[in-house]
DNA sequence: GATTCATCTAGTCACTGTCAAGATAATTTT
DNA sequence: AAAATTATCTTGACAGTGACTAGATGAATC
């Protein structure tokens, strides 16, 4: 296979891949189409085809963001015990996870105005991330505010760890921070 | 007085002024400079010589915003009762009313990357808002892992909302917000 | 095998942030 | 009061940006 074929082959993927990568090494802000086409090798205008703008560009990666958002959460699930309480627990973790995990992505997903807010995919991955808080705090017998408690808590700790402002619960060993993330999501179970 | 002085009198307020209102229309992804400049009826690169490059106008801007979002939280505080319990309530409405009436600013200070982080002001100023919280967990006989809690409910709320992700709180008339906030925040007291 | 279509490149435009050089006015010094 | 200095602002330039157009390339279809 020769060197630079004209035809990339999977270039969306691809691109999406380098656009990540942007968006971990210079952040939200700072994100550029034509840095992501360079690190992919493509020229200046190739990402257009695929994404149309910047804002396209930005709203497929934070659909796919979305849901491994999602998947971050279940890895955690899988770990714990059945119990709807232990359940609960775990995808607060994961939820932090995540956003220490890849921070412009959380942002990107929960706070950008690049995004295309009325995209069907975009909509449809979000929907499905509070589908799933919904689902774990009914299983609890909570309802409407329990929802609303719950994400709060654990999205405010997420984001205001990304932030660096909770430092004294970002320099905890993993273990420790568990243990305190935890105790903090019980405090809002129904 | 002349149409145009060369010498505007008081550009550095004219230009934070100007900062503001582009943050507010256009956001922080979107700032730019020279819009600021524009707005304010000057040269492009007036900016500079009193804010040096970008980062240093968004940081005095942040410094600034800060200050009024304690502002924010003391004013519904003297609207509240004296006794700790009402006015840690109040200022968590406080720190609602703020990202509500301001979303872009709050963004600003508590999620961008552009912003200079040893600037000495800013850390005073985001100090002193740290320090308020503290003091009012302080207040009702909470330690540590209190004031995490406390802040990252009132935090998660201020965001989510301000994301358009609580759209049920969002859309209810203020007196009815302000009690669910306040219901919020009563469940993570010591 | 010819045509059609999707994919990608190259060039252009207005706009951006930052720097350097110069113009203007206020302040200080003598 | 006059001169020198300093602070303030403008102008012009540069590389980089997003978006658009036209065109080149190769795959798919008929």
């Amino acid at each position: 296979m020769s060197e630079k074929p004209y035809h990339h082959g999977d270039l969306r993927a691809a691109l999406l891949a380098s656009a990540e990568a942007e968006l971990a090494d210079r952040g939200v802000e700072a994100f550029s189409l034509r840095a992501v086409a360079k690190r992919a090798g493509v020229s200046h205008a190739a990402p257009a085809h695929h994404f149309g703008d910047t804002g396209g560009l930005l709203t497929a990666l934070a659909t796919a963001g979305f849901r491994r958002f999602l998947a971050c959460q279940h890895q955690r699930e899988a770990a714990a015990a059945a119990d709807p309480v232990s359940q609960m627990l775990a995808g607060g973790l994961g939820y932090v996870d995540f956003a220490m995990e890849r921070p412009a992505l959380f942002r990107l997903i929960f706070g950008s105005a690049r995004l295309n807010r009325d995209d069907a995919d975009l909509a449809a991955a979000g929907a499905a991330s509070y589908q799933h808080l919904v689902d774990q705090v009914a299983a609890l017998g909570g309802g409407r505010s329990d929802v609303t408690a719950a994400w709060a808590m654990v999205h405010g700790l997420a984001d205001l760890l990304i932030s660096g402002r909770l430092a004294g619960l970002a320099a905890l060993e993993a273990g420790a921070r568990d243990a305190l993330v935890m105790d903090l999501v019980r405090r809002v179970m129904p």
